[in-house]
DNA sequence: AGCACGCCGACT
DNA sequence: GTCGGCGTGCTC
């Protein structure tokens, strides 16, 4: 049949989300009627579908001739422009992402838009924004507000109250005065409870009241720590500058909130966006500051797909943006830390330090009970069990810290060898008393507990261990008879990922924290972050030495971290701060982390922990990458990871950087085989980061091509992770 | 990554 | 006789 000749369009490079071991990993070519500038999201055919794809920088072209038929290209099915495009700064954002963390540029690219976009066509996207246009002209901008609502009138005057009618602690103002001063970036180093969010209110505060347009990013590592700032935020800023000033971004939303939140901070209408650390790639046009809170945090280290850690994209965000950009912590991670030695060591950070707690706040006793003295299978020590008795008798609250949820980790046979392995996975089954199941926290399987041992038909089969569930069994035996102020008995909550499963409870149980419903509060990790607990005045950790001596060369950092966080829960309100305390239950008392947390003493911890890395050439002394392969077997996993070693031997452009480099040979990752599939992974190392890159990118093309060997038939997936934080 | 095509087991 | 398993292969 004849048709008008093919008009030729404009060739458009279109990012679409396609793996990089595709052949396609670049950007694919379209056709597009008029030249669409790059940021352009639009909708493109691929095969038999149609999908979201990025208009990107057009590559620079060598001489080399394209393979592409221009016969063959297609055009571009529809171009979403009632949206401004992606601006060139997040472009190069998610370019050097996809490069730094070896994925795909459209991987990333379309992994940091919201979900939502990726089905909707150019029409119902634009009928959105004429919706939104619509609702924000009405109320929520108050400069146009024609309600009486007392205090909006005062504009300005009252954006400077807000700035100025605080009364801040003269460490706060002295770091508010360096962030002014200087550029960055700045490490915060503050105490807990030294009042470092409302520094970084502040911060943000000065921004808005003299920037008109500016807008600044808060990041949080938990969706769990964003409601409580989310209320912060609000309420010292929507009354000033409209309801949706503040925007929220996490995976807990839904994908229609989501969708509003990215488009009020692409719009410039978001004044302020919080989230966690999917929102280091949020498009914020007017990006001027960003904030990363609890930056030590391994939640801001992604564990799925492109592996990034958005602690250090916020770093080099702020670079390409101009923007200021702040992490905070009282506990830094090694690598922050040492970034911000002083200039003249090479240091990068400007350090703020605010090593005082606001108002007469001190920092809790720190007290260590030598297990090595007590009655050998003691969990609650008498002396731990007497303060915390007299604590519930004058009407104060306790914090009891085991980072193990269930009743027992194992399950084991009296008379024979069994033990509650997981039938799929390389690691025990936890008993859950509360539904007596036995529950493997990795795959998930879970089964009714057997009458009798599976293996040998002894009807004894004895927890081996304690959780969470068990010790908040033990301890309501050891407080029965102890009684509150009212001559109530003494209440007892447990908070841990089993308690909280359902939405609200966390809020819920919290919430009886902070009335003073409860007496003691028992929990995981999840209670040790970031609550702002007002009456807690004793925190003690039951059983912290399993990480003392872990092969993880960075479980002490977490550790102190941990234990220094679980302390700062403790006489948060300076009423009660003198009588508080942190009580360690340990066999090793004079163990030099301990005695550092004695005296709230990070630097000095740090000193230690940064001596022993640079003589091990460890990070930050030295830069890492992980690739980790699954398999049906260990032999094929580990079999590809060696091959792939050997062939990078071989090839030029891998072997000429050889020199700078370690590979380690492979071996199973620490739970080897999880529902049933066998993990191995390969260390590289090298002292340079760009050795390291340039390695990387190079050996991609290896990995691929050693995969197609008949001998890594049985290889179901690979991946590299770039600055791992678990070895 | 999706989604086709393609060639072998348990069901209406 | 079909429905459906997931093994290779292709998409600008």
């Amino acid at each position: 049949m004849t048709q008008t000749p093919p008009r030729l369009g404009t060739l458009t490079p279109v990012l679409v989300h396609t793996p990089a071991y595709s052949q396609m990993a670049g950007a694919l070519t379209y056709l597009s009627d008029s030249p669409l500038p790059p940021g352009t999201l639009v909708r493109v055919p691929l095969g038999q579908r149609e999908l979201l794809g990025v208009v990107w920088d057009t590559a620079p072209q060598d001489g080399a001739t394209s393979p592409l038929d221009p016969a063959k290209l297609r055009p571009i099915a529809a171009a979403l422009d009632a949206l401004p495009p992606l601006s060139a700064n997040w472009r190069a954002l998610i370019s050097f992402a996809a490069s730094y963390y070896q994925r795909a540029t459209g991987e990333v690219a379309l992994a940091a838009l919201p979900p939502q976009l990726r089905d909707m066509s150019s029409v119902q996207l634009a009928r959105k924004l004429k919706k939104l246009a619509k609702a924000a002209h009405v109320p929520s901008n108050p400069a146009h507000r024609q309600d009486t609502s007392a205090g909006l009138a005062q504009g300005l005057s009252a954006a400077q109250s807000a700035i100025y009618s605080i009364v801040l602690s003269a460490e706060q103002t002295g770091a508010i005065s360096q962030f002014h001063q200087n550029s960055g970036p700045f490490l915060l180093f503050g105490a807990t409870g030294s009042g470092k969010t409302e520094v970084f209110m502040q911060c943000t505060a000065e921004l808005l009241a003299n920037s008109p347009n500016a807008q600044a990013l808060v990041m949080v590592p938990e969706i769990n720590l964003t409601p409580q700032l989310e209320e912060r935020f609000k309420a010292r800023f929507c009354a000033l500058y409209g309801e949706d000033t503040v925007v929220s971004m996490h995976s807990g939303m839904t994908p229609a909130q989501r969708l509003n939140s990215w488009l009020a901070a692409h719009s410039g209408a978001a004044r302020i966006v919080l989230g966690t650390r999917m929102a280091v790639f949020a498009s914020m046009p007017q990006l001027k500051l960003i904030i990363v809170d609890e930056e030590h945090d391994p939640s801001y280290k992604s564990n799925e797909g492109a592996r990034y850690s958005a602690r250090d994209l916020a770093i080099y965000r702020a670079r390409l943006e101009g923007a200021k950009v702040m992490l905070g912590s009282a506990t830094p991670s090694l690598e922050s830390w040492h970034h911000s030695r002083p200039a003249a060591e090479g240091g990068r950070y400007m350090r703020l330090d605010m090593p005082s707690r606001v108002g007469s706040g001190q920092l809790p006793l720190v007290r260590r009970v030598d297990m090595n003295h007590q009655a050998k299978s003691c969990v609650i020590s008498p002396p731990l069990l007497a303060a915390i008795a007299e604590r519930i008798a004058r009407g104060e609250q306790s914090m009891v810290f085991l980072n193990r949820r269930g009743y027992a980790p194992v399950l084991q046979c009296t008379d024979c060898d069994w033990k509650s392995e997981c039938p799929n996975c390389s690691a025990y089954r936890v008993f859950h008393k509360i539904d007596r199941t036995l529950r493997c926290h990795h795959c998930g399987f879970s089964e009714r507990v057997p009458r009798a041992c599976p293996a040998c038909g002894n009807p004894d089969i004895a927890p081996l261990g304690r959780g969470t569930e068990r010790l908040e069994e033990h301890l309501a035996e050891l407080l029965t008879g102890v009684l509150r102020p009212d001559g109530q008995p003494v209440r007892i909550v447990r908070i841990d990922a089993d308690t909280t499963r359902l939405k609200g409870a966390l809020e819920s149980q919290l919430a009886q924290v902070h009335t003073g419903e409860v007496d003691v509060l028992v929990g995981t990790q999840m209670i040790a972050k970031g609550h702002d607990f007002r009456r807690i005045t004793l925190v003690a950790a039951v059983n912290p030495d399993n990480a003392l001596f872990s092969s993880d060369f960075r479980a002490p950092e977490r550790l102190f971290s941990l234990l220094m966080q679980a302390a700062g829960r403790a006489g948060r309100d300076s009423a009660v701060a003198g009588s508080s305390e942190m009580w360690l239950q340990t066999f090793h008392p004079t163990h030099p982390l301990f005695e550092a947390l004695k005296k709230h003493d990070y630097p000095a911890f740090a000193a230690s922990q940064l001596k022993e890395r640079q003589q091990a050439a460890m990070p930050p002394f030295s830069f890492q990458a992980l690739v980790r392969a699954e398999a049906r077997t260990q032999e094929i996993a580990q079999g590809f990871l060696n091959l792939a070693s050997q062939a990078a031997a071989q090839q030029s452009d891998t072997a000429a950087l050889l020199a700078h480099l370690t590979l380690y040979p492979a071996v199973p990752m620490s739970i080897a085989r999880i529902a049933n599939i066998e993990r191995a992974q390969m260390l590289v190392e090298s002292p340079s980061r760009a050795a390291l890159q340039r390695f990387l990118t190079a050996w991609q093309g290896v990995l691929h091509s050693t995969r197609q060997l008949p001998d890594c038939k049985g290889v179901m997936r690979w991946a590299i992770d770039v600055d791992p934080l678990n070895i």
